[in-house]
Formats: C-alpha cells, sequence, structure tokens
DNA sequence: CTACGAATAT
DNA sequence: AATATTCGTA
C-alpha cells in the first residue's frame, strides 16, 4: 500500500544514482547497464549521441551524469561532451577504447570529469558518484545548512576513489550552476559542501550480515577482503573497510573458539530477560562451523531454544554443504554469536530534542520487502535510517509476536528471505543502504547488545529445506525464526502493518516465541 | 604494484 | 569499542 514512501534515492545515496550511458555499440551499452544497475544506479541506456542529447534535454532534471563513449558515427562524444558541459552542466565520464593520450587529454580538455579505458570494470563504475557530489559540492557553495540532514555524507566521504582524476575544482570552476537543477538532488548533497567529513562504516546488522555471507560463500580458507568487498557488492564501501571488520570478525572468532569452548549460549546474552526469548539462533560462527561441517561438531547449534536444538540440527546439516572451515583445525564446535552493539544515538536535532534515542536501523531483508519493512522505518527527512527509540536491549522488545501477524500458513513463500536458495553471488545485494552518517550532532551513546545475525543463507537454506521436507510441522516455529535477527529488530517497530506475510514468512513462524 | 593482515592510531 | 590507517610482507 504505502510502496513509495520515499524515494530510494534520497534515502541511499549513491543508490539511484540517475546515469545515462551513451554508446552506438549496444554490446556495451548492455554491459555497462547491467555493472551500472549492479551499483545500484538507474540506468539509461542510449545508442545515439544525438538521442542522448535530446533526452538531456527533454528532462534536464533527469540525470545525475553522463557516460559517453568518445567514438560514435552520428556525433561524436566530444561534441556531446561540450553540449552537455555548456547546456546542463551535468558531469560528464568519456570511454574509448584506446587511452590516446591526446584523446584522453581533449576529453578533459572538454570538461569530462574522468575518462575511462574499456573494459570498463565494476570498481571504475562503483564511485563515479564521486564526480556528481564533486560537481555539487563545488558548485552550490551557497548550501551552508550544515543541518541535519543525516544523509549521505558519510559513505560519501568515506569511498575512496581509486581514480580521481581532478581535484575537483578545477574542472568545475568557472562553471555556473543552475538553480533550478540544483533542487532535485539537493537532499543528497545539502550540506555537504561544509560537511564533508570523514566516513566511518557503521557495520549495521544488514551489512555484516552481507558480509557474512560473503565470508561464508568463499570459505574461511580463502577469504580476503577483496573478495568479500566483491561479494558484497556495495559501492561505497573499500577494501580497507573491510579488511578492518575482517580483523574484528577474525579477533572474535577465534575469540570464541578460544574460551567459550563447550558453553552453550545461556549466558550470552547481555540481557537474559529479553534475550532469552529469541536466542541468538545461530551466529555466524555457528553456521560457518556448522555449515562448514566441522567435525560433527556443528551440531551443537545454537540451543537457544530449548528442545528445538535437535531440529535445528538436524535441518542445518541437510543441506549445507560447502565445507570451509573458519579457523581450521581449530575446536570448531564452539559456537557464539559475535555480540554486535548497536549505537543509540542522540539526535540533537532541534527538532527532535537531544533525548531522543535513534537505532541505527538499517535492516533490510534481504531479498524483497526490503521496501516495504524500509519505507516505514525510514523517516522521509534526511533519509536517515534512524528510528526512535529508548535505550533498552533490542532483544527486549517482543512485540513482533503479537504485531506481526502472518500467517504461518505459506511457509512456502518464506525461502526467499534469506537469500538462500539464491544465487550464490549475492547479486541482489543492492538493496543495500548505506547508513547514514552520523550528523555532526549525533553521538554514540548507548548500546544494548545483540548477537550478530549471520544466518542468511542459513536461514534460507533453511527454511527452504523445512519446505522441501515438510517439516514444518515438526518444527518449532523458533527454530524457523532463527533468522536474521535484524529482521526482528525491525519488527520490533510498528510496522507490522508493512510486512507482508508473504514476503516475510520469517516474521510468522512466532519469531518471538517467548 | 596489489592485496593482506597485524599493529597502531583515532 | 569500533573503525581507520599505517606499514612490513608476500
Amino acid at each position: 500500500m504505502e510502496t513509495s514512501f520515499y524515494s530510494p534515492r534520497h534515502e541511499l545515496f549513491p543508490a539511484g544514482l540517475r546515469v545515462l550511458v551513451v554508446d552506438d555499440d549496444p554490446t556495451w551499452l548492455k554491459i555497462l547497464e547491467k555493472m551500472l544497475r549492479k551499483c545500484s544506479y538507474e540506468v539509461t541506456t542510449c545508442g545515439l549521441a544525438r538521442e542522448a542529447l535530446k533526452l538531456l534535454r527533454e528532462r534536464k532534471d533527469g540525470y545525475d551524469i553522463v557516460i559517453s563513449d568518445v567514438n560514435m558515427p552520428d556525433m561524436d562524444g566530444f561534441k556531446l561532451l561540450e553540449h552537455v558541459g555548456l547546456e546542463m552542466d551535468l558531469p560528464v565520464i568519456m570511454m574509448s577504447v584506446d587511452g590516446e593520450t591526446s584523446r584522453v587529454m581533449k576529453g578533459v580538455q572538454h570538461g569530462a570529469c574522468d575518462y575511462l579505458l574499456k573494459p570498463i570494470r565494476m570498481k571504475e563504475l562503483r564511485n563515479i558518484w564521486q564526480h556528481v557530489l564533486r560537481k555539487k559540492m563545488h558548485d552550490g557553495r551557497d548550501t551552508d545548512s550544515l543541518e541535519v540532514i543525516d544523509g549521505l555524507q558519510l559513505q560519501m566521504a568515506g569511498s575512496r576513489s581509486d581514480h580521481h582524476f581532478f581535484s575537483g575544482e578545477d574542472i568545475w570552476a568557472g562553471k555556473k550552476r543552475k538553480e533550478a537543477e540544483a533542487k532535485h538532488d539537493d537532499k543528497w548533497f545539502t550540506d555537504l559542501g561544509s560537511t564533508t567529513k570523514k566516513a566511518r562504516v557503521a557495520w549495521s546488522v544488514d551489512l555484516h550480515q552481507k558480509f557474512v555471507q560473503a565470508v561464508n560463500q568463499i570459505g574461511f580458507e580463502k577469504v580476503g577482503p577483496k573478495r568479500i568487498l566483491d561479494l558484497m557488492n556495495i559501492p561505497w564501501l573499500t577494501r580497507e573497510n573491510v579488511a578492518s571488520h575482517l580483523q574484528k570478525y577474525r579477533l572474535y572468532l577465534s575469540r570464541l573458539q578460544k574460551d567459550d569452548l563447550k558453553t552453550d549460549f545461556g549466558g550470552m546474552m547481555k540481557h537474559p530477560d529479553t534475550a532469552s526469548p529469541d536466542p541468538p539462533l545461530m551466529t555466524g560462527e555457528d553456521i560457518s562451523r556448522g555449515n562448514l561441517g566441522f567435525s560433527g561438531n556443528g551440531l551443537s547449534m545454537s540451543a537457544n531454544s530449548k528442545g528445538h536444538e535437535t531440529h535445528v540440527k538436524g535441518i542445518l546439516q541437510g543441506p549445507r554443504v560447502e565445507p570451509k572451515g573458519l579457523f581450521t583445525g581449530e575446536n570448531p564446535d564452539k559456537q557464539e554469536s559475535m555480540d554486535m552493539k548497536i549505537a543509540i544515538r542522540q539526535s540533537s536535532m532541534p527538532s527532535s530534542g537531544p533525548e531522543e534515542g535513534r537505532i541505527v536501523f538499517d535492516c533490510s531483508v534481504p531479498d524483497h520487502s526490503p521496501q516495504s519493512v524500509n519505507s516505514k522505518l525510514q523517516p522521509a527527512e534526511g533519509g536517515a535510517k534512524f528510528i526512535e527509540t529508548t535505550e533498552q536491549p533490542l532483544y527486549a522488545d517482543s512485540r513482533c509476536s503479537t504485531h506481526v501477524t502472518v500467517n504461518p500458513m505459506k511457509p512456502q513463500s518464506s525461502n526467499t528471505v534469506g537469500g538462500p536458495g539464491m544465487d550464490n553471488n549475492m547479486s541482489h545485494c543492492q538493496d543495500f543502504q548505506p547508513i547514514p552518517p552520523y550528523p555532526p550532532s549525533m553521538q554514540s551513546q548507548s548500546f544494548g547488545s545483540i548477537s550478530m545475525p549471520q544466518y542468511d543463507s542459513q536461514v534460507g537454506w533453511l527454511q527452504q529445506d523445512l519446505q522441501i521436507s515438510e517439516l514444518q510441522g515438526h518444527i518449532d516455529p523458533c527454530i524457523v525464526a532463527e533468522g536474521p535477527i535484524h529482521v526482528y529488530d525491525a519488527l520490533r517497530f510498528d510496522y507490522e502493518q508493512f510486512v507482508d506475510p508473504y514476503e516475510c514468512p520469517i516474521f510468522d513462524h512466532g519469531l518471538f516465541i517467548a
């Protein structure tokens, strides 16, 4: 019903960037389109330069950036570049197969903000938004409102461009901006100009999930920041970001296997009261191990749900195959959850009042319905994904069970949730949501600790398995429920209404069975 | 030169 | 504590 609560464009910055690709070669057009889509950009392709110009003129405010080939039959790429620069002042990236200096030079001289050589790779497209941003920044200096806007400055600032050709000013200097066009995407850039802080990637549950999923997909033996990054396919994320997270993740794992040799989950939760109900099911490690086929140990899946374990084990063991040891040969049987803290930040925004706690929400149901959930959740303003909340532990809320009434009848549809049987490459991860930067005024305040969910895939297959094997009846809802915690979190709030039962089967099965 | 990852900084 | 950055190594 409220499908379009907000325009994705505003909430997750680089995502939704409107790119116009111009190339007379249909093959390249396709390839580029695909790659750009993967970057979560909104792509429009065009085989004719003239037509491109026409499109641009018709919808002056319809595109954020243009990528054009240099050699085109109907109109010289440089010509197009010129027109664009003159008429709409959009950033233009030129490309060609050869890297002949003179051509590149020409492109640059004509105002190209970048010059890519074919074959073009993802890494080269991931950060093209930087050009849009840069332009905005230099153009609209007037936007001094370093106010709120939890917008994307963070992520943006955070990502590193492996290839900027220019420091920025040069190119844009002297160009006059048009107020008119400045408005549509101003939401993105507002106050970016003044406040470009360093980006700090907040590893939200969602992000972590993708991370774990990637790790599991690759196998611990072979994981490396680079590969993870590629799998995660999140444009603004850098290898360093992943490396850093990986380091932390490994630390967690090693620590776990070390001291926590056989303890079951019981003590894990910091908030017993609330925690116990929704046990951290399988945490990444668990899964990894379990899945990984470590010696039979995998069995001791998170025992959280009393008595359910058995089922879980069985299920888990079933489908899961790819054994890749987390830590080769080390104690495989330990499982714990990686504790993740969700920061509850205070916003000192005038309107909201300092005492409001906010949780970085950014949850997204893996496959579909991310919008259903997200849309509701995300405040329209600023695109920040914060949810107001008190400081209680995330687990504390069990409303879900009550509110979210999903109809248990249709487990079938559920499999989609975890991205289980899904394609191996997480191509669908495009629904990523950059976490909003902490507004200047926000600070990390208190934390609720939750265990990291990593079951994405597990859940996925788990559910699938269930369906397939018709085990549903046997399986306790709890088990099934062992889904991504973030999902629950999401549910905690009152968006039940937005959740489509069929789409989010997980919700059913009384996740929060107390 | 790239990618890792431990150490170290913020 | 969580991330970023640095830096020696492969």
